[in-house]
DNA sequence: ATGTCGGCCTGTCGCCGACAA
DNA sequence: TTGTCGGCGACAGGCCGACAT
């Protein structure tokens, strides 16, 4: 019997413009579990060094020269003007691009002056989950290897993809799924084989190859209200950026971040970034309410915690526990009173598989013997007081040096 | 007959770090006879406007966001600390690392006072050619195709490749020449065919994907003393930089560029930049003589002028005749004074095939009629003087604002 | 239910000389 | 001298059910 052959002619969407929820929701899940994005109008805390760190680790290397103070606080209050989820052209990293208004005004201690939560600011900012149907599956070497296509669990193509024209002699139809970029991929979706089973053969391998996907990593799949279908990839071990192109060196960059984030506070203007959360080692943009939260926990030495990471091999989030062994500021130079990765701490398992950091944000863990914070003891010692909301935001802005 | 196959084991150079003359001249054999790049000890003129331009090509979008004035003369003399010449790892795009020391001390007239030529400055950097043979050829649609290999022309294959191995059948032999980033391309250099012809056959093509060839590019070889070789690539038509990733904001990059110049000059430090040539609409360090020479003409509305071009077609410099139409500075707030683009020209020729820019800067072209300029009257004027070497090069660096 | 494999067809790669410009 | 082409052999891509887990 003769073969059908078919033609993969992706090209752009038109629309490019035009990113609905399910967009996003493909976005999130490409990003994995712990990656949180704000959303516009949220209100978050810009943290400079965290955003220096994410630069340093795209460049690779250690940028040590000297850099001038610029007088930055540690963390800037800001609202969120405007996201954007993105992927990159050729590597598929997501990331958002972030447009970020420091708020002028510092605020004092009694409640009517903070920004409460209604306007805007929420917790647990993950979209709603829309019964939009999606499924994810680990690639395995066969899915992988030229030899052959992709093998589709039979409950998820049953629920996310469109019937099938049985009226063909194994049952088959031709799937259009869109990716992050708006780009069209064509599959055969095709149903055959003794015992029975869901497959996706032409188109698959050139996608597998553009995409440069190997074993492990996670293709995902999500279908909208009419039919229109999403597919996205999280990738198992993320490639290193050696292809950082040479556009200015990372000494300009850094002075690119300070400045732009110094003349925005100067000038009440607003200021874009780009936070790549597969890049960056931590996040930089942290809600307000979950600092605030963190900010009313005692985290001294000897305090237990857990923290969640991305799981290496089963590619979910697990827990691990560690002591908190010592808090000091990083740089108490330039950023004097900064609680970014103040607290050094020791982690419980044998850190064999996974390389842990030494330091940590106390916002970024979990305590699990809650200890509340005495304040009134707080306001007497020499030590930065790092989590005191009653600090002005924002000390001595304007200095000439 | 049994043909023979070859692997194509290319591996990189333990030692990337030795760069030798061969080396210097393969790049600038990529670059093409217009890109001229200062070397360590020149004296130079940078000018950041020049700079600026860059990124924005390269983020391929207009920042036109409000800066901040950072009162950064328009051109800064500096000492060329440190160049390295390299290229892109995906696109093979040339570029360079320029590391730059602000000269601190402005200068007067007197001729003492000034920069001689003799502390390592010099007009025409190229390199000295050295008696090493090169040959270059336009790739023909034969050449690029995955039809068959690459026909080398006979005298530079008798010129440059190693002699071959004429006790094979047919003759050949195994060539091993390195790209720019010190990679080995292994090709088999065979001669044969009725009539006989030199060849490069096994891993030719393999070297054609990578490299993103198409007919009409430059491939270039370099043969140095010890048989080693050298390949390299110049595109006929560069790749738009589409794939700028996005670390940070073009408009902190913009940030980034005048901080660190300003940074660089406050505190007598040197700071680094990128030069892209093919990126660049136009070099943004210039030589401190090829300035000075240029200072010297009058540039006046209605001056006849010639400028080389990259030739489109013949892959040869040509040149464009014009006439200034015009001397006005393109931002006079942010930059008063500035020469960079200042001239407004007309091209003689129908301008059909080459988009030429309407703006140039007066060290960018050759007058054809060379008129002087006369200084006495020049005092005088109101306008912006240009081209005044006695005007102090740093006007009002420390300001506060 | 689905991962891997052998079988096998087929399209493309790429080496060859013929031929012509 | 060298650009292009027809010829053709080799090989990898990729679709299929068998089989095992």
């Amino acid at each position: 019997f003769k073969r059908s052959r078919c033609l993969n002619d992706g090209f752009h969407s038109n629309n490019q413009g035009e990113k609905d929820d399910l967009y996003t929701e493909l976005w999130h899940a490409c990003a994995g579990p712990l990656v949180n994005v704000p959303r516009a109008g949220d209100k978050v805390f810009y943290f400079p060094q965290g955003h220096m760190e994410q630069v340093e680790a795209y460049a690779n290397k250690e940028v040590t020269v000297e850099m001038p103070i610029y007088n930055l606080p540690s963390k800037i209050l800001c609202k969120v003007v405007y996201v954007q989820l993105k992927a990159e052209a050729y590597t598929d990293e997501v990331f958002a691009q972030i447009t970020l208004l420091p708020e002028v005004k510092s605020f004092g201690s009694s409640p009517q002056d903070r920004p409460s939560p209604e306007d805007g600011t929420s917790l647990y900012p993950s979209p709603q989950k829309s019964n939009a149907c999606s499924f994810s599956k680990r690639l395995t070497p066969s899915d992988t290897s030229t030899h052959g296509g992709f093998s589709v669990p039979k409950r998820h193509a049953d629920e996310c993809f469109p019937s099938l024209d049985m009226s063909q002699k194994p049952p088959a139809k031709e799937l259009v799924a869109k990716d992050l970029h708006g780009f069209e991929w064509r599959f055969r979706h095709i149903y055959r084989g003794q015992p029975k089973r869901h497959l996706l053969t032409c188109g698959w391998s050139t996608f597998v190859s553009a995409k440069k996907l190997v074993a492990g990593d996670l293709c995902i799949f999500f279908r909208g209200e009419n039919e229109e279908l999403y597919v996205g990839v999280r990738r198992a071990t993320q490639p290193q950026n050696n292809t950082s192109t040479s556009v200015i060196s990372g000494h300009s960059m850094q002075h690119g971040i300070l400045a732009s984030a110094f003349h925005a506070i100067s000038t009440g203007t607003m200021f874009t970034v780009y936070y790549r959360p597969w890049t960056s080692p931590a996040a930089f943009i942290i809600h307000y309410d979950l600092y605030m939260k963190s900010a009313e926990n005692d985290y001294s030495v000897g305090t237990r915690f857990r923290m969640q990471f991305e799981g290496g091999e089963e590619q979910r989030s697990s827990r691990f526990a560690g002591t908190v062994v010592g808090i000091e500021n990083i740089d108490c130079i330039r950023w004097p009173g900064s609680e970014w990765r103040c607290l050094k701490v020791k982690w419980d398992a044998p850190s064999g598989t996974h390389v842990r950091r030494e330091r940590v944000s106390p916002w970024s863990i979990e305590s699990i013997e809650v200890k509340k914070k005495n304040t009134s003891i707080l306001h007497h010692q020499k030590k930065p007081r790092p989590s005191d909301p009653s600090a002005p935001v924002f000390p001595d802005l304007i200095r000439d040096g």
